[in-house]
DNA sequence: AATGAATGAGGGTTCATTCAT
DNA sequence: AATGAATGAACCCTCATTCAT
């Protein structure tokens, strides 16, 4: 109907800025809401950390709890595929194939800021129950299929010994969830390392000693 | 002053009452803040849950910060002792005292209220820094002093793998921790059971998958 | 159930103010949303002119809405009842009647600040709809009715020429409310007074002259 | 200065858009703030109701308030001229002439947009006393002139008794003002029809009721 | 000691107005 | 001329804190 002012790759800075609107505000609430939690967060805080006055805030979230559920949702979507992809190619041993895709998938959240969806969720959660089955629809289900789908391979094949598959994954996954949160609360408090380790480290060292007492004695732990 | 009300072993119920306020209202915030979060909860919530009105609040505790301080403060004291105490006693194999000591702590802790300071701290600890330096002090040091001394123990006599002790700790508790928070965030999100399993069930069958690839081939779990 | 707390003619001060505030915000109320209307007035406006705070207000009226609603409500109450105990206990002929009740009715009104509800429903009747229902139900139609039967009762005793009720009816009672509302709008704008005349004279003129329109040719406009 | 866009009698259409764009900003305002009051009507809603954008208002009006402003007095021109026309051709009997040019001029204003104006010079003269001055001197006086000259020329000839002229022209007037005012206040509250009458007819009746408490005995109320 | 009415600073949200395009 | 994104002052309402009783 106008195609005279239909954005374009030539589009003027005006309609760039407004396209990338969203984004901006996005990013600055996550991290203002994993920083201070959501009732301590002020929207002209959010504001300000996108760059923009309060008011354009509403012009793209009707109201600071929809803005909450946009942040989470946009953060959530396709976490999970790119783990997937990897488990369809593996071929080798599902030991190595475990440690790979649970540390390619850490590493990947760890240091980006969805890391702090993590805190997020435990702190909000209750507060705004849509966000439970959201997240458990987006993420938990499918990573712990994901995951539990490996373990019974193994265990399948006779590389791991036979054990509850759904034990295994938690004693496996919750450790990666709680750095996360520690990045963003004791973490967070300069000064204390409250851990005084290499996260990158200790989560390969973790999965290694979960895989030593999941393997029967004479499997690999890797291909040789 | 007045001597009627002076208190006496006899005194009456109402000045009973008087001596637990204290208590009462710690209990009613932590449940409160553990529930909604620091922010979110309304001082006159807090007053109301403890059965008494908004102004006696201040009575006892001259802020809403000051409370906060006090309900982390009390509840920290005096959770790690009874583990130290377990430990001196304790003469047989290391890996069922690690097993003991651990599910023992943690039942206690997840069973009370005590489970909710987790998600407290973690929720608040940027907000108010003090609850940092805290909470290592009296609850992170003196618990991974605890458990690493006894996984030190192990490896000492032989009975466990030579691992990084440090490693080991935070794979052992870190679930721990998280069962108790998950408790307070999605696990109390009622209808949708996450986990979907018996959690002490799972703690000990964690410990156990961890020791068995702790412990050296000949060693056993527990005394014979 | 707590008598030590019931308000008594000799409450405290503190009890004794208590009770007469909301009538206090109600007559702020009702002045300023005359004034202004209700869009254009603000609520601190309201808490100041009834010599509160604004967070005050709060405590009374859940929103600005309810106050409008408990502004109308309250002042409707009983505007009609004085006026139907006269009907009663009069004998004389019909006109005088007429003119008494209106005329009393309407000095009534017109000198308290209930001469103010009527702008003010006019103004804000269609922003709250319910107004209107209630506004009919407890004003509209009581006051047709009195006015009505005393017209019937006229043309019944061959006092009056037949005529159609209704239309009596209006043309006797708009002037009257309209000079309630004038008072509140251009009449309030000082310096320029639009009508230049006394309005308790003109009613009365305006009431003898449709009688003289209503009475049959032989009948006296009163007791002679 | 843009030879190529100067207007001319075969200017393109959205050339004679641009010209009419100020009388339909007009009407919807009108409408809007009749509908809603000023306060409560967002210049959005305006622009939106006459099919521009919001910035466009701004380029025909400085400010809302102008707008306002812009609505009273484009409303008030030239509506009583027509009146003084008909009084000026009018040769027979008083009676007559007061029901013709009273009736012609109400259905006039109330079946056209021009009744809401009524409405909003009650609504908002208080909050802009220019609007008084304004309308006092186009609308009230002139008005109060021309039904006035008619009364008093029907007392010169002995067609009317002799009265009050300012009351009999307020007692003639107010109802049809009131009506008005009412179409657009509980007369729009859909579903209750309050009065229950038709207005025309009422009109009508009002002035003949009035007329006959006006005319000497012996003279008729239209010419035979 | 206990109450709860009162306060007022602060936060979420709206909207008249501006201005780059 | 027209647009609509952006602004920020202002408004409604909340709630931590105080204090008279």
């Amino acid at each position: 109907m106008h195609p005279e002012h239909a954005p374009s790759p030539t589009a003027p800075s005006h309609q760039r800025r407004k396209a990338e609107r969203p984004q901006e505000l996005i990013d600055a609430a996550l991290s203002l809401f994993v920083e201070k939690g959501f009732a301590a967060t002020r929207t002209d805080e959010v504001a300000a950390r996108a760059g923009v006055s309060k008011g354009t805030l509403y012009l793209y979230y009707p109201s600071k709890e929809e803005l909450l559920k946009a942040v989470i949702a946009q953060r959530l979507s396709s976490q999970i595929t790119e783990g997937a992809r990897q488990v369809a190619e593996h071929t080798g041993p599902c030991a190595g194939l475990l440690l790979d895709v649970l540390a390619a998938w850490w590493e990947r959240v760890y240091d980006s800021d969805a890391s702090g969806v993590f805190k997020l969720i435990i702190t909000e959660v209750r507060n705004f129950p849509d966000i439970a089955a959201f997240y458990l629809r987006e993420v938990v289900e499918p990573g712990e299929q994901l995951i539990g789908q490996i373990v019974q391979r193994g265990i399948d094949r006779g590389e791991f010994r036979t054990v509850d598959v759904h034990v295994v994954v938690h004693s496996l996954v919750m450790p990666l969830v709680m750095l996360c949160v520690h990045k963003h609360s004791l973490g967070a408090c300069g000064g204390m390392d409250a851990l005084a380790m290499d996260p990158r480290r200790f989560i390969r060292q973790h999965i290694a000693l979960l895989l030593t007492g999941l393997l029967t004695p004479a499997a690999p732990l890797a291909t040789p």
